[in-house]
DNA sequence: CATTACCTGCAA
DNA sequence: TTGCAGGTAATG
């Protein structure tokens, strides 16, 4: 389910809702695996208040009152519901926290690839240091992104996706992306010029942007704490779109595998380097 | 560095 | 019945 505009739209409405709140209780679904273990999760949490909600790349942090944190990664099929005690049990409900004031948040996760996990602040520092600038870090500049695209020799739209490269971007908006940056995604990171670099970050930028102005994207899993989906699948420009016309031209959308995932691209808008040469 | 593995459900 | 799904960790 969730990128970055999708995490943060979350992390946006946990703030708004939980913080404040003490956890009264909790219920862990059957033999669903918390972390580190049930024993130490339930016995930081219970009693705990919520003191704040951060988003790190695609994580979520719940701060604690006592200096330690909730944290949750929602990879494909997470969900987080904040609900009114009484509202029907969320499918594939791994999770519930009851609060003192009767609401309760709600981790539901088919796959199970995602977690929820209690870490210290080491931790949490130690977490940090995994992830790659989003493409809004103030420090991220064209001249910097190519640097860090350098660090890998592998296509673009592979690099893209790897969080401790650039963290936020994932199989959607990593193919949306390069597509407004005219980048095809098979161009090997050493081939990047610094105008694609220029680029490739205002649209990763502008792309993101527009996928939280939506309220996330929605094809099947996502929703918002309140379990409303987003609409920027409305507003996709190539991904999942094969065989069907290229907003700019018009062409015919291909799909390739690469790294394992789909990928989406217009033959025509999107050139890789070495063809872009060969017009001149 | 590339591939597989983790899970469950659903569409082809 | 197979392959694929918004992600990442663990393998070779």
């Amino acid at each position: 389910m969730p990128e970055l505009p999708e995490v943060e739209i979350v992390t946006r409405g946990l703030k708004k809702e939980i913080v404040g709140k003490k956890i009264n209780s909790i219920e862990i679904s059957g033999t669903y695996k918390v972390h580190p273990s049930k024993e130490v999760f339930l016995k930081t949490l219970i009693g705990a208040k919520i003191a704040d909600v951060e988003r790190v790349a695609k994580v979520i942090l719940c701060k604690l009152d006592s200096g330690k944190f909730l944290t949750f990664h929602l990879a494909m099929t997470g969900r987080l519901l904040y609900r009114k005690s009484g509202h029907k049990e969320e499918l594939y409900q791994r999770v519930k926290f009851i609060f003192d004031d009767g609401t309760e948040l709600r981790f539901s996760d088919l796959r199970m690839f995602g977690y929820a996990k209690v870490i210290d602040e080491n931790e949490l520092e130690n977490l940090k240091t995994k992830y790659g600038p989003t493409p809004f870090h103030k420090d991220l500049t064209p001249e910097k992104l190519l640097e860090i695209l350098g660090q890998r020799k592998s296509p673009i739209k592979k690099v893209l996706l790897e969080q401790d490269v650039i963290a936020g971007l994932g199989n959607i908006y990593a193919n949306d992306a390069l597509w407004m940056a005219k980048i095809h995604p098979e161009t090997l990171t050493t081939k990047i010029t610094l105008d694609d670099a220029k680029n490739l970050l205002s649209s990763m930028q502008e792309i993101l942007k527009e996928g939280l102005l939506h309220g996330g994207s929605t094809i099947k899993d996502f929703v918002d704490i309140y379990g409303n989906p987003g609409s920027h699948q409305h507003h996709f420009r190539v991904y999942g779109k094969e065989n069907k016309p290229c907003p700019n031209c018009k062409t015919e959308v291909k799909m390739t595998t690469l790294g394992g995932r789909s990928t989406f691209y217009c033959p025509n808008c999107q050139k890789v380097a070495d063809e872009k040469l060969t017009l001149f």
